[in-house]
DNA sequence: GCTTTCGCTTGATATTTATCAAGATGCTTT
DNA sequence: AAAGCATCTTGATAAATATCAAGCGAAAGC
């Protein structure tokens, strides 16, 4: 698992094995059985999670009682919420597994004391948050602009290995469409 | 104008007039009539932007011509597209005023050098990163867990100043709906 | 001051998407 | 292998939103 970590970091930056003794003691691997929580509404989230295998989703529920997922992540990419994380609130979302998975915390204190001991690592973390923003952006857009089959082939486009790994009616979430209506697209887009 | 943004840090950190005299002779002032572009798209967008005065949007035009405003900008906000910015690459956005404008920019390369000398600048600027997400968070789920009339009443609550600024249609565009539709919510709720 | 233009509203109609209900498929568990 | 449960699909209907067209009113230009 940690060897997942160590790769991902390694391809964006050079860190030495000093830095590594340093990083390591700190990181906490953490096993998801599919279900399984990694956060849910109402606590407040205290550390940078890196799924290192799996598939978790992040989703709000709604005053009806409907879940809205927000984002997948699966391995190589960063889970939790950054809002309750820096503002020390209580988050309005839950994260928990789609498949089961393996997560590497590290927790907020441990995270700054790596950061300011390994300007390389604050660095690349400065860019992972800019390059999250870029996504966000890209949701955005997505959610305003596009029909519903559109939203269905922009993501299948942009995200195909996610769209195989996740079951429909999550899709349908994400997408901010029916299961009933992706099904129909879906239908409609093979008759063509 | 530069006042304005002296201010707006002097709120958040405190830095030294040492500090002041660094970042001073960096920063240009522009200013914008109504209408006036910031930025369009496929330019490469070279700089940070601070809001000093007016308001903005940043928008996209997908095939079929039509404007989708992904974001207002007004006073002590932050402007551009930091996507371009970080990755060289065209942008995809249009920036122009819907306001007689006021905007103090600082280039990339100087905005880097003040980031370099002063700690203090840098730990802000990265704040300031983290609640940008943190507004896009909000958005996106808005974008995808309300009706019209949900994110019509959710804008009004969470930016009213914004929202008597601009005009209904760009508001429309913002909210992904159309003018008509709307204006139709706006009469239902009055009539309530 | 008059005209022109643009943005906003309103109503009629069309389209998209949601809802509801039923049946089909496939997985899990025993 | 069978039973039970989930999910996905399909079709009929309903609701939400878009489109189109016309009229109103206020701001801008002459």
């Amino acid at each position: 698992m940690f060897i997942t970590f160590k790769k991902y970091i390694s391809e964006k930056t050079v860190l030495s094995d000093r830095d590594w003794a340093i990083i390591k003691p700190l990181c906490i691997i953490k096993k998801l059985r599919k279900q399984q929580y990694l956060l849910q509404e109402g606590e407040i989230w205290k550390y940078h999670a890196f799924v290192c295998e799996g598939c978790l989703r992040r989703y709000s529920i709604d005053e009806k009682g409907i879940e809205h997922i927000i984002q997948f992540v699966i391995e190589n990419w960063w889970a939790g919420d950054r809002e309750s994380l820096a503002n020390e609130t209580p988050s309005r979302y839950n994260i928990d597994a789609i498949e089961n998975s393996a997560v590497l915390l590290i927790r907020k204190d441990n995270f700054d004391i790596i950061c300011k001991k390994i300007p390389e690592f604050n660095e690349l973390m400065n860019t992972i948050l800019q390059r999250s923003l870029n996504a966000s952006q890209l949701r955005i857009e997505a959610a305003i602009s596009f029909t519903a089959e559109e939203k269905y082939l922009h993501f299948i486009k942009s995200f195909p290995n996610i769209a195989n790994r996740v079951p429909r009616r999550m899709l349908a979430s994400y997408l901010s469409i029916t299961p009933e209506t992706l099904s129909k697209i879906k239908n409609q887009i093979t008759k063509k």
